[in-house]
DNA sequence: CGGAATCTTGACGTTAGTCAATTTCTGTGG
DNA sequence: CCACAGAAATTGACTAACGTCAAGATTCCG
């Protein structure tokens, strides 16, 4: 169960890839083969699965599809707030910059998530896809104004900025005080599958890790070196990661062992 | 504008103030002179503020009074998560703990504050009083069921959840890129009146400062001492803090200068 | 196969933590 | 009002963890 965090979104800088500019959706118009979205792969973990399925066009009147190509903005800090995202597919990192360079990615956003979670007027953080991702893009208005009618967006939308809370409390934690060795356990158990035997591909790199847990890319890398050595965990190729002790791992995680 | 987080609220251990242990609230049974909702001090800055007077009533049937004394806990992380709380006086802190004692303050919550905030079934953090706190309980249950009746009870606590999750998202930077000295700085700006000449006076101690910031005890007291010796604040009596250096302290909290 | 980017490793420096007094504050009672 | 005791805060000397700077090794892609 990965991460995510996040705040805005944003008029942004990015291409395009469903060619449907400004013009609002239509189900006739949809790329795939679902061809709306109650066919959409990720109709039940987004805003739509608030809705049943004959209220999905109303929803879905409201919505843009973009694809954000790797390395793009979805939304940059202070940029007025227009829209609300919701992903469908990819990742992308969540970030917030001091004056000087200084960088934390306060949350990882992927499929299901919501980008633009009780935002103010403008953008609070930037948001960079890490890969190609898919995503269904509204106006911070319109979607407002689907509130009245289907007071279940409401209910659903208060349920993810609860659960963000919860995690970037969570988050709070491991960077107040955890260990370096304590973050990136309790990172990998966030992020891998403990079951999987192949291993996962991590789609951000170690410097991302950094940024994400208040480290250096060198600390990141010698506390990788020390997990991989005790056999927690095995490395492939690179960011292919595999939880061997996940006990063990954990143990360190929760601050357990000293 | 002082800070917050929280999360839950709790089946809790404290003291009760006003004696109407599970009696639902009546307003001719209400302590002081408003003797009802609409004469609360918090009236315009807690849950209520999202009704009009007329709907007031049915809101405040479901909710109780209390007092918790300084020290007292509201909730303890793990107990079932059966009240939603909405301060109306005094602080409190919101803290998560690791095994071995390692703690986190993940916000201060004061008057207007919701505490319960997208809980989960069990409250994720403890919340102890550090002073003497009034504030409602809410019965979970009961509180769900009025959103139907008035949406904007609900979308009050979007709004209020939102806010949350921004402020956390400052606080995941400060803890992981954030000096000690620029710490202290974006605490004490979050805190103190900028104009109030006289000083104000933090309701916690150096101690609930240094579980919040991420620091030790003696960390943040030679930080009081480096930001004194600046002449960018004034200690008068221990917790009594005036700010005299505003823009020079602003320029350390958001890690500008060098 | 080659070059750039990313990751790893090593030597050293800096910041904040640890341990230990000492001082200041608070509140209580004489 | 002053004296005292306990708690809280400050200060100092030293240590440990992480950051910085600098090579090298790997991986990725054309």
């Amino acid at each position: 169960m990965p991460f995510h965090d996040m705040l805005n979104h944003g008029v942004m800088s990015v291409s395009i890839g469903v060619p449907m500019a400004a013009m609002p959706y239509r189900p006739s118009a949809e790329p795939g083969a679902g061809t709306h979205c109650a066919g959409c792969a990720a109709r039940h973990i987004g805003l739509c699965d608030a809705l049943v399925d004959i209220d999905l066009p109303e929803l879905a009147a409201a919505a843009q599809w973009r694809t954000i190509r790797s390395g793009a903005l979805l939304m940059t800090e202070g940029d007025p707030a227009r829209y609300f995202f919701n992903i469908n597919h990819g990742t992308a990192k969540v970030y917030r910059d001091l004056p000087d360079g200084r960088r934390q990615i306060t949350g990882f956003v992927t499929a299901g998530y919501f980008v633009g979670l009780g935002m103010p007027a403008n953008y609070s953080a930037s948001v960079e896809a890490l890969e190609d991702v898919r995503l269904c893009r509204f106006d911070r208005l319109t979607l407002r104004a689907l509130f009245v009618t289907f007071p279940s967006l409401e209910r659903k939308l208060l349920i993810a900025t609860g659960n963000e809370l919860l995690i970037a409390q969570a988050q709070m934690l491991l960077l107040g005080r955890k260990s370096a060795l304590e973050r990136l356990a309790s990172f990998l158990l966030a992020w891998i599958e403990p079951a999987s035997p192949a291993g996962t591909r991590l789609p951000m790199g170690r410097s991302d890790i950094a940024d994400y847990l208040g480290l250096t890319i060198e600390t990141v890398s010698r506390n990788f070196t020390i997990l991989r050595q005790r056999r927690l965990i095995a490395i492939s190729t690179e960011q292919e990661i595999t939880i061997v002790n996940c006990a063990g791992l954990t143990g360190i995680a929760i601050g357990a062992a000293a």
